[in-house]
DNA sequence: GCCAACGTTGGC
DNA sequence: GCCAACGTTGGC
């Protein structure tokens, strides 16, 4: 199975890409998420190896930050049960669990975050999910061509194996 | 802070 | 199963 490639959005005032690096093992899981789409593709089609772009939402730069990699796939999301947790869903049950969560570790930092803005200009990423309208996924595919293109506008003399 | 877009909920 | 109401997302 080849490579797939990903972009997930965060808001750095609830986890910066910062505090992913800062992680243990620069590693995280990636809990919270409570949209049935963006379930899908944590459960059923991130792989361990697969590339993920980490874009900042609500923040000022507006931008992909750098890569990380999905290190653990899909697991269930211990957080749904948690009562005390933000994210707790009463209709969650341990034995069937609603909700999943892979873990994504650090891998590189842009040296230019790749704005918005620079994405929105570029003919290339013309088609990205990112910016469609109103998209509000926040975990999404991104092909292996757009991948690239955002690689070379934020790291030039990356390469990538 | 505004508001358009979207997903979810719940009454019928 | 429809759809209005509501809550959330996220750029501006």
């Amino acid at each position: 199975m080849a490579r797939k490639y990903w972009l997930v959005k965060s808001e750095p005032d609830e986890f910066s890409f910062d505090d992913l690096k800062k992680s243990k093992n620069k590693t995280t899981y990636w809990d919270g998420v409570r949209n049935y789409q963006a379930r899908n593709f944590l459960r059923d089609e991130m792989k361990k190896g697969d590339l993920v772009l980490f874009y900042h939402s609500n923040a000022d730069p507006l931008a992909v930050l750098g890569v990380c990699e999905v290190v653990k796939e899909g697991y269930p999301d211990h957080t749904q049960f948690d009562p005390d947790n933000d994210h707790y869903d009463p209709k969650a049950a341990p034995e069937n669990p609603t909700w999943i969560m892979v873990d994504i570790k650090f891998k590189q930092e842009f040296k230019n975050p790749v704005k918005l803005d620079a994405i929105k200009s570029n003919a290339k990423l013309k088609n990205m999910k990112l910016i469609a309208r109103g998209n509000r996924l926040s975990i999404m595919p991104v092909t292996k061509e757009e991948f690239e293109e955002i690689i070379k506008m934020g790291s030039p003399s990356l390469a990538l194996p």
